[in-house]
DNA sequence: CTGTCATATTGACAACAGTCTATACGTCAA
DNA sequence: TTGACGTATAGACTGTTGTCAATATGACAG
C-alpha cells in the first residue's frame, strides 16, 4: 500500500473561464461551447463515466483498483484517466508508486450550472 | 412563415429509466452509464451545444434559422438535430414545410441530477 | 399536376477515439 | 545497483463521427 504524499502538477495549464449564464438562457459563444463540449465529450464515454463514478463514490481510488471493476487493460485505464484529467474532471496525486485519483467537484458543478442548474 | 400544427412522432421509441442517485453517490451501473454517456456524447459537440443553446434561448427555432448562426450546411444541421433528437434532448414539430425544434428540459434536468445536482 | 421550397437521406471521405500489445519510465526494497 | 512493481507512453488497428455534395421526400401554391 502507498506511503508518502507528493502532489502531481496540474496536468494541463488550461484555465477555464466558463462562468456565465446557463445555455438555456442565452446562446453560448463559440468559445464557451467548445470548452463545455470538451468536458461533456470527456464524460460521454461509458467507461469514463463509470470511472468518475467509482472515484467519486470512493473519494479516492488508485489506478490499480480501476482495472478490475471497469474490465479494461491498464493502458486503457491510463488513457481514460488522462482524458478526464485534461478535462479537469479528476486530479491525480502521486504517493510513492501509486497514483490516487479524486474528482474535482467544482468541475461537475460548472457543467450542471451551464446545463441550466438553478 | 409556417402555418398549421402537426406534432411529430416521438422520433425514437427509447424509454429512458435513468432515474436514480447521482453518480457521485454510488457507482453507476454499466447500463445507466451507457445511457447517460449517450446523452453526454450528444452534448459533447460544440455545434450541437450551440444548437441546443440557440433553441433553448429562443424557445422554438426552425431548421432554416439554424444554418446561418451555426455556419454549417443544411444536411449537417439535419444530422445534428437527429442526433439530439435520438438522445431525447430536443423534439421537432412539423408545421407545414417547416420543422420547429424545442428542447426537452426534463432531459437536461436528468443530466444535472445524475451529475450530482442537489 | 407541376413546380418550388424546407427538410431528410445517401454516400463518401478524412479525422478522431477506444482498445490492445509491447515497451519505457519511476519508485521502492534489498 | 538491481530487481520488482505501478503507471505512462508509443504504435497499430478498428470503428465511429463530423462534414459536405447530390439526391430524395414531402408539403404547399398555382
Amino acid at each position: 500500500m502507498p506511503a508518502r504524499v507528493v502532489t502531481l502538477k496540474p496536468p494541463t495549464g488550461e484555465e477555464a473561464p466558463l462562468c456565465c449564464a446557463p445555455l438555456t438562457d442565452s446562446p453560448l459563444s463559440a468559445a464557451d461551447a467548445a470548452e463545455l463540449a470538451a468536458i461533456l465529450a470527456a464524460l460521454g464515454d461509458p467507461v469514463r463515466l463509470r470511472l468518475v463514478s467509482l472515484v467519486a463514490a470512493a473519494g479516492e481510488v488508485c489506478s490499480c483498483n480501476l482495472e478490475a471493476p471497469l474490465g479494461k487493460s491498464q493502458p486503457t485505464i491510463s488513457h481514460h484517466t488522462r482524458v478526464l484529467t485534461e478535462a479537469g474532471l479528476i486530479t491525480g496525486e502521486r504517493r510513492g508508486r501509486w497514483t490516487w485519483w479524486s474528482v474535482v467537484p467544482e468541475r461537475l458543478a460548472v457543467v450542471r450550472r451551464l446545463l441550466g442548474g438553478e
